[in-house]
RNA sequence: GGGCGCGUAGCUCAGUUGGUCAGAGCAGUCGGCUUACAUCCGGAAGGUCGGGGGUUCGAAUCCCUCCGCGCCCACCA
């Protein structure tokens, strides 16, 4: 053995020892308990960054704990098509090229993407592969594939007859840049200094009523002001008309409890078009939707004299032609939060749109239930109540997508009359039911759709499959809390929907991954590290150590090149006192074969309490703090007190010393390896393979 | 407006149900190329555990309050 554990010329050989041996790959035996993590799939298309390192560290040494401990371990990688960002990224790439979508078509923009994303693929698995990923290749998954597409018109089609999904007109977050509608969590609330504008509305037969608002420009689609009906200062007008000012247009005053008589002057306009709450009062009071803001965020020809503005631009001519008029009371600096897309970072335009929605209420109450009953448990805890704050009031979800890359929506129209439609696998079916040609929607999945369905259609479901009936309930989810909405919540829910059963036992949240000054690691801001860098300078074991030392489920962690080079020291520490070991030359024998010294048992007895220490805390998914309580074990008992203290018997002359030292050594070495295999797997293994028989990453966790 | 979390050595953080809990890594300091490892070994230094109050025989650990940070949800014109 050389002195230094050289990971550069080990690693993949050892990597693929295991791939090749077959470890990855769990044997289903139904005496056993399995355990099963099913991984959240990376973008297809990215390369991992240092997020991705940690959630790969964590979940791989669960699997391997698990793999230890003797239960048939699958933990199934995949790749996810991530929709909005895929598309967004390609058309870029086009443009790049002189290109657009619009010159390729729907299927060739599919077809072409489709190459490309399976080509970054291999390398996005490939990094998965450095890192020293345990996972099963044979069963990969990728989010477009054939049969789990299937499995998402299957549930579609099942929703949809069981009046869980629903086509509706409403007001919705509409992105102009990316041309697409989005959900409530795609959206973020940005406060900007805006102006606060009090316009007089004339009250037909005299009077006026004067209204607040922080997008004038709206008022063209108006169609009704209201009031709080217990609002004595406006009781009187209730029912009157107001000639809505530049368009002329008479609308009623109405009464709503939806008004707040505290904010502003207590009188609202109501634009049901252009604003989700607007929109419900229209409905309970029957007004018109009047649409004067269109998809390229201009005013439409309703708007009038304004049409073809952006709507930028036309909230100030609408001030100030108000002001010609002497209607416009005041204009006054206000701070208000302005949606924004998240993803393209522009305001978005709440304006109203045909989509299909879930209908959530009625999934939300066994979800709820199932965390309540602990049948589903998140670590660390407080994120339940953040779940039941969150699922207590959620809302119907937006599920269609104006994007071309994803799963299209599985409705087909008859194409004579597209108020006929239907639900379908494929067109022909369609035909055969609405007796005539059809046209497929247009419009995709959000991405999170499909995303829902994962734990299980990865697993083989709808169909009966053996891996579905055996590895379904999975054993934990482990995935980032930012996205606690958007996919667990999701997850179960579905999961409890089409399968009837949890999805997961337990949900992980990692944290985020920040740098040393506490910034989160970002593009834009120039502190990327990257994984597969610190692989190759420092080792993938040392990487996983630096990530995963001092996290806890849910708060958020550190690196810098220090904490990994600190335990690339680590790795090299296994690595020569295994090389100490190996230089004695008694042959080992088994400790209880032989008469071990007063110093040695108390050694051992010692060892067999951080085994179960060891053992407790993993069994907590307490991750670091074994690792930790490893680190501190080996290192400074182990190599610090016991090998120094065994030296004097093994280069003295007393067999019965030296047979007990090297016993005891060795005792304690090979079963250290063991539990220190799913932290450090290479260093491990590869010392096994210098020592002991087989291969460690199938070998027995010590009790 | 509602909810959640954090504040422990210079830095990044561990401290599970209150009693070897005052710790680790990195930085730093002093001394060592000792035949597993200088990617190492040994020694010393370093904090009134954000402030204040309370419960207790005893609190970093439980309760209250204040200060300072951060996050999530909803969105009020």
């Amino acid at each position: 053995m050389d002195s230094k554990f050289d990971f550069r010329q080990l690693e993949s050989k050892l990597y693929q020892k295991w791939e090749k041996s077959g470890a990855f790959s769990p044997k289903i035996d139904k005496k056993k308990k399995p355990f099963c993590i099913i991984m959240p799939p990376p973008n297809a298309y990215d390369k991992l960054h240092i997020g991705h390192a940690l959630f790969v560290t964590l979940e791989d040494i669960m699997v391997r704990y698990h793999r230890l401990l003797g239960e048939p371990t699958l933990w199934l990688p995949g790749a996810d098509h991530a929709a909005t960002a895929s598309q967004i990224f390609f058309e870029q790439k086009l443009r790049g090229e002189g290109r657009s979508r619009h010159d390729l078509g729907r299927d060739k923009f599919n077809a072409e993407l489709m190459t490309w994303m399976l080509e970054q693929r291999e390398t996005m698995e490939g990094q998965l592969k450095v890192l020293g990923a345990s996972c099963d290749w044979t069963r990969k998954k990728f989010t477009l594939d054939e049969d789990v597409s299937r499995a998402v018109v299957y549930t579609f089609k099942r929703m949809y007859e069981e009046g869980l999904i629903y086509r509706g007109k409403r007001v919705i977050n509409w992105s102009p840049k990316s041309q697409t509608g989005l959900s409530d969590l795609e959206v973020i609330y940005q406060e900007v200094e805006g102006e606060l504008t009090l316009i007089k509305y004339p009250l037909k037969g005299g009077g006026e009523i004067v209204v607040a608002t922080t997008r004038p420009e709206t008022m063209l689609g108006d169609t009704a002001v209201a009031v709080n009906p217990k609002d004595k200062r406006y009781k009187e007008m209730v029912g009157k008309t107001v000639i809505l000012p530049l368009m002329n247009r008479e609308i009623p005053v109405v009464a709503d409890d939806y008004v707040d008589m505290k904010f502003g002057t207590g009188a609202v306009k109501v634009t049901p078009a252009h604003d989700p709450n607007d929109f419900e009062i229209g409905q309970r009071h029957n007004l018109e939707q009047i649409e004067v803001i269109g998809k390229d965020a201009r005013i439409t020809e309703a708007g009038g004299k304004y049409a073809g503005m952006k709507v930028t631009e036309a909230r100030e001519s609408v001030a100030e032609d108000l002001d010609k008029l002497g209607l416009l009371v005041e204009r006054k600096k206000f701070v208000h939060s302005v949606p924004h897309s998240e993803r393209t970072k522009e305001p978005v335009e709440q304006l109203l749109s045909e989509q299909w929605f879930v209908k959530v209420g009625p999934l939300a109450k066994p979800a709820i239930e199932a965390v309540k009953r602990g049948k589903i448990k998140m670590l660390p805890k407080r994120f339940e109540k953040i779940y039941f704050n969150w699922m207590e009031n959620i809302r119907d979800w937006n599920i269609s997508r104006q994007l071309w890359w994803g799963h299209r929506i599985p409705v087909y129209y008859l194409a004579d009359d597209k108020s006929k439609y239907t639900v379908a696998f494929d067109a022909k079916v369609a035909e055969q039911e609405l007796g005539g040609k059809v046209v497929q929607e247009e419009d995709t999945l959000d991405t999170w759709f499909s995303s829902g369905l994962w734990p299980f259609t990865t697993l083989g479901w709808p169909e009966k499959s053996q891996d579905f009936e055996y590895f379904y309930p999975t054993t934990v989810m482990e995935t980032g809390h930012e996205i606690i909405f958007f996919w667990v919540a999701r997850m179960i829910m579905l999961g409890l929907y089409c399968t009837g059963e949890i999805p997961f036992e337990l949900v992980y949240f990692n944290g985020i991954v920040r740098d040393k000054e506490n910034q989160k690691i970002s593009r834009s801001k120039g502190n990327v590290i990257d994984p597969i860098e610190m692989v190759d300078k420092y080792g993938a074991d040392a990487l996983r150590m630096g990530l995963m030392m001092g996290t806890a489920a849910g708060q958020d962690t550190h690196v810098d090149e220090d904490k990994i080079r600190a335990h690339r020291n680590f790795a090299n520490k296994i690595w020569n006192a295994a090389r100490f070991i190996s230089m004695q030359d008694a042959s080992p024998q088994a400790i209880d074969k032989v008469d071990l010294t007063k110093e040695d048992k108390a050694f051992i007895k010692e060892f067999n309490g951080i085994v179960k220490q060891v053992t407790k805390e993993m069994n907590k998914y307490a991750i670091a703090q074994a690792g930790d309580t490893l680190y501190q074990y080996f290192w400074h008992q182990f190599c610090d007190v016991v090998i120094e203290n065994s030296k004097p018997a093994l280069y003295g002359d007393d067999d019965r010393q030296k047979s007990s030292a090297v016993a005891t050594l060795n005792y304690i070495l090979k079963n250290s390896l063991v539990m220190l295999h799913p932290f450090v797997p290479f260093v491990t293994e590869a010392v096994w393979q210098e020592l002991y028989e087989g291969d460690l990453i199938v070998a027995s966790w010590p009790k």
